[in-house]
DNA sequence: CCCCAGTCCTGCGGGC
DNA sequence: TGCCCGCAGGACTGGG
């Protein structure tokens, strides 16, 4: 599921296209039902129809390709969505071609297994309003420590549900929720009205380190197989992850068999019973030292 | 404001 | 061995 480090790394490899002019896009014949493509085909089609990219960006989980018009398209992935530049996994699940002129590639596509992905066509109005700081909190990576307080030390959420609102903050998911609050040896079901100062700033800088960290390894690829970046290659961060999907495994931190699995807001969580505990506890020696790191 | 359950969707893995 | 059910969860929606 591409989330903050994963969107990043498709972004990266769509930056050559930067400079091409759009020769056309098509909707391939697909078998399953079609995803959401806003507006229209056909309006789509002649607004962006000779346009050339200008910028390829990355607003929390979306990719926004900007043309010399002002308009952008977003590719939101959400769970199995791919941008690629490359032949996608299997031809049965492409959503979206767009045929390139002028550069090194000749087609910008957008595959999507599940079909949940979506791909819209906004002027910068509509971007501000479906996109801006009024829909979507600050990005992730750019937001300070003392931001990422102000905006949830008030409420009564659980931090790791909290973590998830992309309102609050935009880029992180469920995986690097867990992950991240690991590395900051914080409970993921304390209270964000219960944290101490001291604990946001180590979600804080835990929350950077682990999507930089997972931006070098080119994000996680799980066990699906299905996240690629733009030229089809697999991550490597899941060979790194500290405590998703590894319940009943040892931890990293404490080396004990202490990771478990739990369930908030329907979504699956790990934490190491262990070195994240409820009640207030200074970090962990290991915690410290691999966050000083950073 | 906050929370929860339901919705979309496909592939896969556990269980029988 | 084969089949079926349930799970995976990002974003959104409607009801409490």
């Amino acid at each position: 599921m591409p989330e903050l480090p994963e969107v990043e790394t498709m972004r990266r490899g769509m930056l050559p296209i930067v400079g091409s002019t759009i020769k056309d896009v098509r909707r391939p014949p697909c078998a399953k039902r079609p995803i959401l493509i806003q507006p229209r085909i056909d309006v789509l089609r002649r607004r962006v129809k000779g346009r050339t990219i200008t910028s390829v960006d990355r607003v929390g989980k979306r990719v926004v390709v900007r043309v010399d018009s002002g308009d952008a398209i977003i590719f939101e992935p959400r769970m199995t969505g791919l941008v690629l530049l490359a032949a996608p996994p299997t031809s049965e699940h492409l959503r979206l071609q767009v045929t390139l002129s002028g550069g090194a590639h000749r087609e910008l596509l957008f595959w999507d297994r599940r079909g949940l992905g979506l791909v819209r066509l906004v002027s910068p109005t509509e971007f501000e309003t479906l996109y801006g700081l009024a829909k979507l909190g600050p990005d992730a990576l750019s937001l300070s420590a003392e931001q990422m307080r102000d905006c949830l030390r008030k409420s009564r959420r659980e931090i790791k549900v909290a973590l998830l609102d992309q309102r609050a903050l935009a880029g992180v998911g469920n995986l690097y929720a867990s992950e991240l609050l690991h590395m900051a040896g914080v409970h993921p079901q304390k209270r964000c009205d219960l944290l101490r100062p001291a604990e946001w700033q180590r979600v804080h800088a835990a929350m950077i380190e682990v999507l930089e960290t997972a931006i070098r390894y080119e994000g996680s690829t799980l066990s699906d197989g299905t996240y690629r970046n733009a030229l089809n290659e697999q991550g490597g961060y899941q060979n790194h992850h500290r405590v998703y999907d590894r319940a009943g495994e040892v931890c990293p931190s404490c080396g004990k068999v202490e990771i478990v699995r739990i369930v908030q807001a329907q979504r699956a969580t790990f934490f190491c019973a262990r070195c994240q505990r409820r009640s207030h506890q200074p970090a962990t020696a290991k915690n410290r030292k691999s966050l000083h790191r950073a």
